[in-house]
DNA sequence: TTCCCATATTGCAATATTAGAATATGATGA
DNA sequence: TCATCATATTCTAATATTGCAATATGGGAA
């Protein structure tokens, strides 16, 4: 089907496989370091930086932008990428949590 | 073309986002969930817990395991899944580098 | 052995994703 | 105004993903 089932799972469950899906993407998941890492952001410089074409890119980073991971501002003909670091904060967060309850319990296997 | 395109990116970069694309559904986040906090780990009890077909659930967690997020142990009939830490470890420390990198640097854009 | 039970695999059909060419938009400068 | 630059959108073909029915596998029990 290609369909992907969501109900009978949680809002929460949804939201963060929507951002991890995101994530899950050697384009968007360098854009994301590239973003984190460059004291600039100007969309141009992703283009130049990635193996991709500009129209590729720009759907990558709207859809990044779709889910709260970015953010873009307007800056004269140049629009200014940089990492939303709500959106981050909710992996960050879900991460650390369930690092927390692993740690907690041991693993019934070995 | 549906074909991701991974030249051009490290080889750290695709690894990773493989492995956050297997999270990136909420069927298999759901199964990292319930074994992260389930004392037992059966795939039975996975199948009853999740809103989804057993042919279905065992792909995911095929899924789960290529990426080396889970791994399974065989007990008699059943087989016994558990997350695999080295390689949940991996998704742990990405996130909380790249938080690091995030935290030393104020964002471009307000 | 044969019959269950638990899990995996196969084989679709439906839908989603991806990449890039072509094109559109929208701002700036001449 | 017109030309140019930066970015977004649209379109299309190729490929991937998803879900499930049907089926296969493989272990234990009778």
């Amino acid at each position: 089907m290609g369909i992907t089932k969501t109900e009978g799972f949680s809002e929460e469950t949804n939201k963060m496989a929507e951002v991890l899906k995101a994530l899950g993407h050697p384009a968007r998941l360098s854009i994301m370091e590239y973003l984190a890492k460059s004291p600039s952001c100007v969309c141009g410089e992703i283009v130049d930086e990635l193996p991709l074409a500009q129209p590729t890119i720009s759907r990558h980073l709207s859809e990044l932008k779709k889910v709260g991971l970015i953010k873009g501002n307007i800056d004269g003909k140049n629009i200014c990428y940089c990492i939303n670091e709500e959106g981050w904060n909710g992996v960050k967060d879900f991460v650390a949590n369930l690092s927390g309850i692993l740690e907690s319990k041991n693993s019934c296997c070995k």
